[in-house]
DNA sequence: TGGCACTTTGGTTAAATTGCCAAATAGGGG
DNA sequence: CCCCTATTTGGCAATTTAACCAAAGTGCCA
Protein backbone atom coordinates (compact mmCIF):
# COMPACT_ATOMS: atom_id res chain seq x y z
CA UNK A 1 0.00 0.00 0.00
CA UNK A 2 0.99 3.62 -0.40
CA UNK A 3 2.51 5.47 2.34
CA UNK A 4 1.08 8.35 3.81
CA UNK A 5 3.74 11.09 4.11
CA UNK A 6 4.31 14.34 4.60
CA UNK A 7 3.85 15.17 1.28
CA UNK A 8 1.01 13.48 0.57
CA UNK A 9 -0.31 14.22 4.04
CA UNK A 10 -0.32 18.10 2.77
CA UNK A 11 -2.51 17.27 -0.34
CA UNK A 12 -4.89 15.19 1.72
CA UNK A 13 -5.33 18.33 4.24
CA UNK A 14 -6.26 20.89 1.52
CA UNK A 15 -9.43 18.26 0.47
CA UNK A 16 -10.11 17.32 4.40
CA UNK A 17 -10.58 21.47 4.52
CA UNK A 18 -12.85 21.16 1.90
CA UNK A 19 -14.84 18.52 3.47
CA UNK A 20 -14.51 19.49 6.59
CA UNK A 21 -16.45 23.09 5.40
CA UNK A 22 -19.02 20.59 4.30
CA UNK A 23 -19.89 18.86 7.67
CA UNK A 24 -21.79 20.89 9.37
CA UNK A 25 -25.64 20.89 9.18
CA UNK A 26 -25.82 24.68 8.64
CA UNK A 27 -23.09 25.09 5.96
CA UNK A 28 -24.70 22.07 3.94
CA UNK A 29 -27.92 23.99 4.02
CA UNK A 30 -26.60 27.54 2.85
CA UNK A 31 -23.81 25.29 -0.12
CA UNK A 32 -27.77 23.54 -1.06
CA UNK A 33 -29.09 27.12 -1.57
CA UNK A 34 -26.19 29.14 -3.22
CA UNK A 35 -26.10 25.75 -5.60
CA UNK A 36 -29.36 27.21 -6.90
CA UNK A 37 -27.69 30.49 -7.66
CA UNK A 38 -25.86 33.52 -5.62
CA UNK A 39 -27.86 34.40 -2.29
CA UNK A 40 -27.39 37.76 0.11
CA UNK A 41 -26.19 37.09 3.68
CA UNK A 42 -29.59 38.68 4.75
CA UNK A 43 -31.70 35.88 3.11
CA UNK A 44 -29.50 33.51 5.15
CA UNK A 45 -30.62 35.22 8.47
CA UNK A 46 -34.39 35.38 7.38
CA UNK A 47 -34.14 31.31 6.68
CA UNK A 48 -31.76 30.21 10.01
CA UNK A 49 -32.53 30.50 13.41
CA UNK A 50 -29.20 31.23 14.88
CA UNK A 51 -27.37 34.90 15.56
CA UNK A 52 -25.94 36.81 12.61
CA UNK A 53 -22.78 36.23 13.72
CA UNK A 54 -22.94 32.50 13.93
CA UNK A 55 -23.88 32.75 10.12
CA UNK A 56 -21.63 34.99 9.55
CA UNK A 57 -19.30 32.41 10.93
CA UNK A 58 -20.32 29.84 8.64
CA UNK A 59 -20.03 31.70 5.88
CA UNK A 60 -16.36 32.63 6.83
CA UNK A 61 -15.64 29.09 7.17
CA UNK A 62 -17.18 27.80 3.33
CA UNK A 63 -14.81 31.01 2.14
CA UNK A 64 -11.87 29.90 3.91
CA UNK A 65 -12.24 26.44 2.30
CA UNK A 66 -12.53 27.79 -0.91
CA UNK A 67 -16.07 26.89 -1.40
CA UNK A 68 -17.64 30.05 -1.91
CA UNK A 69 -16.93 33.88 -2.50
CA UNK A 70 -18.46 36.64 -1.72
CA UNK A 71 -19.22 40.21 -3.33
CA UNK A 72 -20.53 43.45 -1.61
CA UNK A 73 -22.69 45.60 -3.09
CA UNK A 74 -24.44 48.39 -1.59
CA UNK A 75 -25.15 47.69 1.80
CA UNK A 76 -25.29 43.58 1.46
CA UNK A 77 -23.03 41.21 0.98
CA UNK A 78 -23.69 38.14 -1.78
CA UNK A 79 -22.18 35.13 -1.77
CA UNK A 80 -21.66 32.60 -4.39
CA UNK A 81 -20.31 28.81 -5.11
CA UNK A 82 -17.10 28.84 -6.25
CA UNK A 83 -17.29 25.94 -8.21
CA UNK A 84 -18.45 25.30 -11.67
CA UNK A 85 -21.96 26.18 -12.41
CA UNK A 86 -23.03 23.05 -14.10
CA UNK A 87 -24.48 21.38 -10.95
CA UNK A 88 -23.10 18.21 -11.43
CA UNK A 89 -20.89 18.54 -8.39
CA UNK A 90 -23.62 19.07 -6.11
CA UNK A 91 -26.03 16.30 -7.46
CA UNK A 92 -23.53 13.98 -6.89
CA UNK A 93 -22.12 15.00 -3.89
CA UNK A 94 -25.67 15.06 -2.31
CA UNK A 95 -26.24 12.08 -3.85
CA UNK A 96 -23.50 10.56 -2.21
CA UNK A 97 -24.37 11.74 1.14
CA UNK A 98 -27.76 10.52 0.33
CA UNK A 99 -26.78 7.00 -0.01
CA UNK A 100 -24.36 7.11 2.52
CA UNK A 101 -26.88 8.64 4.67
CA UNK A 102 -29.52 6.16 3.61
CA UNK A 103 -26.80 3.00 4.74
CA UNK A 104 -26.51 4.84 8.21
CA UNK A 105 -30.05 5.04 9.02
CA UNK A 106 -30.47 1.16 8.17
CA UNK A 107 -27.83 0.28 11.15
CA UNK A 108 -27.42 2.65 13.39
CA UNK A 109 -30.61 4.01 14.17
CA UNK B 1 -35.63 30.65 0.29
CA UNK B 2 -36.54 27.99 2.10
CA UNK B 3 -36.47 27.64 5.95
CA UNK B 4 -33.75 25.71 7.54
CA UNK B 5 -36.34 23.94 10.19
CA UNK B 6 -36.23 21.27 12.65
CA UNK B 7 -36.68 18.19 10.23
CA UNK B 8 -34.69 19.77 7.26
CA UNK B 9 -31.85 20.31 9.66
CA UNK B 10 -32.03 16.29 11.23
CA UNK B 11 -31.79 15.53 7.15
CA UNK B 12 -28.43 17.49 7.15
CA UNK B 13 -27.10 16.66 10.32
CA UNK B 14 -26.91 12.68 8.77
CA UNK B 15 -25.10 14.01 5.60
CA UNK B 16 -22.67 16.26 7.64
CA UNK B 17 -21.75 13.71 9.41
CA UNK B 18 -20.18 11.89 6.74
CA UNK B 19 -18.25 14.97 5.24
CA UNK B 20 -16.94 15.29 8.72
CA UNK B 21 -15.89 11.90 9.11
CA UNK B 22 -13.67 12.63 5.52
CA UNK B 23 -12.33 15.92 6.56
CA UNK B 24 -9.52 14.56 7.91
CA UNK B 25 -6.24 14.03 5.85
CA UNK B 26 -5.46 10.47 7.41
CA UNK B 27 -9.19 9.70 6.92
CA UNK B 28 -9.84 11.01 3.63
CA UNK B 29 -6.23 8.63 2.79
CA UNK B 30 -7.68 5.15 3.97
CA UNK B 31 -11.17 5.63 2.32
CA UNK B 32 -8.84 6.55 -1.05
CA UNK B 33 -7.21 3.18 -0.11
CA UNK B 34 -10.68 1.44 0.43
CA UNK B 35 -11.70 2.61 -2.61
CA UNK B 36 -9.02 -0.13 -4.58
CA UNK B 37 -10.72 -2.52 -2.29
CA UNK B 38 -10.89 -4.04 1.20
CA UNK B 39 -7.71 -3.59 3.44
CA UNK B 40 -6.48 -5.13 6.93
CA UNK B 41 -5.96 -3.15 9.70
CA UNK B 42 -2.05 -3.96 9.96
CA UNK B 43 -1.91 -2.51 6.08
CA UNK B 44 -2.74 0.54 7.77
CA UNK B 45 -0.38 0.10 10.76
CA UNK B 46 1.93 -0.41 8.30
CA UNK B 47 1.53 2.57 5.85
CA UNK B 48 0.78 5.20 8.22
CA UNK B 49 2.83 6.94 11.16
CA UNK B 50 0.09 7.22 14.01
CA UNK B 51 -0.22 5.16 16.92
CA UNK B 52 -2.21 1.88 16.42
CA UNK B 53 -5.38 3.21 18.70
CA UNK B 54 -5.31 6.31 17.12
CA UNK B 55 -5.58 4.53 13.39
CA UNK B 56 -8.36 2.41 15.16
CA UNK B 57 -10.38 5.43 16.55
CA UNK B 58 -10.30 7.11 12.65
CA UNK B 59 -11.48 3.48 11.13
CA UNK B 60 -14.44 3.71 13.72
CA UNK B 61 -15.36 7.20 12.77
CA UNK B 62 -15.89 6.15 9.31
CA UNK B 63 -17.74 3.88 10.82
CA UNK B 64 -19.99 5.80 12.54
CA UNK B 65 -20.77 7.71 9.69
CA UNK B 66 -22.17 4.99 7.99
CA UNK B 67 -18.87 4.85 5.21
CA UNK B 68 -17.35 1.28 5.79
CA UNK B 69 -17.83 -1.83 7.73
CA UNK B 70 -15.54 -4.03 8.81
CA UNK B 71 -15.09 -7.87 9.18
CA UNK B 72 -13.38 -9.87 11.07
CA UNK B 73 -11.52 -13.04 9.78
CA UNK B 74 -8.95 -14.79 12.09
CA UNK B 75 -6.96 -12.19 13.89
CA UNK B 76 -7.77 -9.58 11.27
CA UNK B 77 -9.94 -6.86 11.09
CA UNK B 78 -10.75 -6.26 7.15
CA UNK B 79 -12.49 -2.79 6.15
CA UNK B 80 -14.45 -2.20 3.40
CA UNK B 81 -16.48 1.10 1.68
CA UNK B 82 -19.85 0.45 2.09
CA UNK B 83 -20.95 2.47 -1.00
CA UNK B 84 -21.65 1.15 -4.59
CA UNK B 85 -18.38 -0.01 -5.56
CA UNK B 86 -18.52 1.67 -8.96
CA UNK B 87 -15.75 4.06 -7.73
CA UNK B 88 -18.16 6.82 -9.43
CA UNK B 89 -18.58 8.65 -6.02
CA UNK B 90 -15.42 8.55 -5.05
CA UNK B 91 -13.97 10.09 -8.23
CA UNK B 92 -16.34 12.38 -8.26
CA UNK B 93 -15.87 13.59 -4.96
CA UNK B 94 -11.71 13.13 -5.26
CA UNK B 95 -12.58 15.36 -8.85
CA UNK B 96 -14.49 18.18 -6.73
CA UNK B 97 -12.45 18.48 -3.48
CA UNK B 98 -9.10 18.70 -6.19
CA UNK B 99 -11.06 21.48 -8.01
CA UNK B 100 -12.01 23.42 -4.86
CA UNK B 101 -8.08 22.59 -3.39
CA UNK B 102 -6.81 24.14 -6.08
CA UNK B 103 -8.88 26.91 -6.29
CA UNK B 104 -7.94 27.29 -2.62
CA UNK B 105 -4.32 27.06 -3.09
CA UNK B 106 -4.37 29.55 -5.70
CA UNK B 107 -6.24 32.24 -3.35
CA UNK B 108 -4.90 31.25 0.10
CA UNK B 109 -1.61 30.17 -0.27
C1' DT C 1 -23.70 64.68 9.05
C1' DG C 2 -26.49 61.60 11.97
C1' DG C 3 -28.50 57.52 12.28
C1' DC C 4 -30.07 53.07 10.33
C1' DA C 5 -29.57 48.61 8.40
C1' DC C 6 -26.35 44.97 7.27
C1' DT C 7 -22.40 42.32 8.26
C1' DT C 8 -18.20 41.02 10.46
C1' DT C 9 -15.00 40.67 14.47
C1' DG C 10 -13.68 39.86 19.31
C1' DG C 11 -14.48 37.66 23.67
C1' DT C 12 -16.08 33.88 26.33
C1' DT C 13 -17.74 29.40 27.36
C1' DA C 14 -19.18 24.74 26.40
C1' DA C 15 -18.62 20.82 23.62
C1' DA C 16 -16.36 17.94 20.24
C1' DT C 17 -12.03 16.21 18.16
C1' DT C 18 -7.38 14.43 18.09
C1' DG C 19 -3.56 11.77 19.62
C1' DC C 20 -0.88 9.32 22.81
C1' DC C 21 -0.34 5.86 26.51
C1' DA C 22 -1.85 2.05 29.04
C1' DA C 23 -4.96 -1.56 29.60
C1' DA C 24 -8.50 -4.76 27.97
C1' DT C 25 -10.22 -8.08 24.49
C1' DA C 26 -10.13 -11.72 20.97
C1' DG C 27 -7.95 -15.46 18.03
C1' DG C 28 -4.39 -18.61 16.88
C1' DG C 29 -0.58 -21.57 17.80
C1' DG C 30 2.37 -23.91 20.58
C1' DC D 1 -4.16 -23.77 28.65
C1' DC D 2 -0.73 -19.90 28.19
C1' DC D 3 1.31 -16.64 25.30
C1' DC D 4 1.70 -13.76 21.40
C1' DT D 5 -0.19 -10.90 17.90
C1' DA D 6 -3.82 -7.85 16.27
C1' DT D 7 -7.14 -4.52 17.40
C1' DT D 8 -10.15 -1.81 20.25
C1' DT D 9 -11.32 0.88 24.50
C1' DG D 10 -10.64 4.07 28.33
C1' DG D 11 -8.40 7.96 30.23
C1' DC D 12 -6.19 12.53 29.60
C1' DA D 13 -4.29 16.83 27.82
C1' DA D 14 -4.15 19.88 23.96
C1' DT D 15 -6.50 21.87 20.12
C1' DT D 16 -10.37 23.13 17.48
C1' DT D 17 -15.18 24.22 16.79
C1' DA D 18 -19.66 26.30 17.70
C1' DA D 19 -22.74 29.53 19.66
C1' DC D 20 -24.02 33.55 21.93
C1' DC D 21 -23.50 38.57 23.13
C1' DA D 22 -21.51 42.91 22.54
C1' DA D 23 -19.03 46.05 19.82
C1' DA D 24 -16.99 47.68 15.65
C1' DG D 25 -17.05 48.74 10.65
C1' DT D 26 -19.45 50.12 6.19
C1' DG D 27 -22.57 52.01 3.03
C1' DC D 28 -27.40 54.53 2.44
C1' DC D 29 -30.33 58.00 2.90
C1' DA D 30 -32.78 61.58 5.21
Amino acid sequence: MERLDTTTRRKYEIKARVFRALGHPTRLFIVEQLAGGERCVCEFNAAIDADFSTISKHLSVLKNAGLVEDEKRGSNVFYRLRIPADGRLFSCMDEAAGALAAAFGATHE
